[in-house]
DNA sequence: AAGTGGTCTAGACCACCTG
DNA sequence: AGGTGGTCTAGACCACTTG
């Protein structure tokens, strides 16, 4: 492990832990650059680790100090504000399943040309899942995914998760994603798999989700039953 | 300005117009560090920060590459996923007005003392704010806010901005948000001022507003009409 | 083995805040 | 004026990927 991930851990302990006086600043840099026997660069190394974590912010010649929120954010399970997947996010406290309503290889129209970056000559896959939580519909998922990135989607991977496929089996990772969450009346198709009465809304999800090298991998919308599942985000100011 | 600003500036508008192989690695640190005639160190604070944006990313033993989203990322006019408050987002768009519903000062409940943490002793601001845009209301707000962070809080202030005064009055920076975002079945208020029929849903955003240096500012629940607004969210990956 | 990015050093000077 | 963080240097060695 490198040495300013250390030290980030040692400081990150000691704030979590109440050693550092809540008011008053860190130990100046310096300090800290003596007592861990090290360079001051490297101090800052970690200690911009802290800050983008959330756990203190610095002023130019007035010093380090801890966020008052700390106490607060440990009551929150937040780490930061990465996406999952709707599998991961559950595991453990309840199942997960899911009914294949279609799987269908074909080619992209224009808009889905557009989000993900394709040719027209570019098949994608048109999947469409059910999800059950704890054997109760919850949410309809509708994605377009190229299939040049997903080779051969078979339906177990469907049943599973396709972000532990992706990950595990093919050694992507997960770059930035963009949401769009809007509510909306029940449709159709709401009414008939989630059991939407008229006046029972759905959470709607529209996102693209990129890869780490910036291709896109997923155009989706999933609708939630208003009644199972929020969105939880985390925004930062600027640092 | 700082040099490794500027050198990030040069290579982000090299990226945006093309000059770099979309395909290829970046020039090696080494050689843009000959070329901008300064130090590794340097040329990696400003590739550092062309990575936080997105545009590019660098895997060891590799080189650096230009993310292949980067075409498509200017298209969005987003740039950070960042706070800005409803006025801020439409300004010279569309009118922002709002009709001021309650402001009341008075001791706060025990969730509230919890999600602002607060001493029981500490007075709030209850609001409640019916907004309009084109005249047309859109939004009840919902704030309880700290006492003793805002300080006098007229009406006058209330009617523009909340936002705009803790910048530009008090001098103070907005730092992480913590949101729960749902859909939900128009209750009475809501069915009232923004005059949602029972079938029209609400979008609701729960919201526990930090500042820069971690004190709880705000404490809100809003309530969108469905057919006017939407929420988008990015979220980073690991870098 | 060669070439890339990742980390680290031991200084130095600058920018900003406070008494 | 003194003390803080912000930036910068000119090297060095390490970790990882690729031919």
């Amino acid at each position: 492990m490198a040495k300013y991930k250390d030290i980030a851990a040692t400081i990150r302990n000691r704030i979590l832990e109440g050693q550092y006086s809540a008011d008053g600043p860190l130990p100046e840099q310096k300090k800290l650059a003596q007592e861990f026997e090290t360079s001051r660069m490297t101090i800052q190394k970690a200690l911009e680790m802290l800050t983008y974590e959330g756990l203190i912010y610095s002023e130019q010649g007035r010093g380090t100090f801890i966020k008052s929120n700390v106490s607060a954010l440990s009551q929150l399970d937040a780490t930061v504000n990465q996406y999952v997947g709707t599998t991961k996010l559950f595991a453990g406290k309840a199942t997960v399943k899911s009914d294949i309503l279609k799987n269908e290889l074909r080619l992209p129209n224009a808009e889905e040309q557009e989000k993900l970056q394709l040719a027209k000559t570019e098949a994608v896959y048109d999947v469409v899942r059910l999800r059950f939580l704890n054997e109760v519909p919850y949410s309809i998922e509708h994605s377009i995914m190229p299939a040049k990135i997903l080779g051969e989607l078979t339906d177990t991977v469907l049943k599973k998760s396709i972000y532990e496929y992706l990950g595990q089996t093919l050694n992507l990772k997960i770059g930035v994603a963009y949401r769009r969450i809007s509510a909306d009346q029940p449709n159709q198709m709401d009414q008939e798999y989630l059991h939407c009465k008229p006046i029972e809304p759905v959470l709607q999800v529209t996102q693209t989700v990129f890869l780490q090298n910036g291709m896109p991998f997923e155009y989706s919308t999933t609708r939630h039953r208003y009644d199972m599942g929020s969105i939880t985000t985390i925004t930062q100011g600027n640092h």
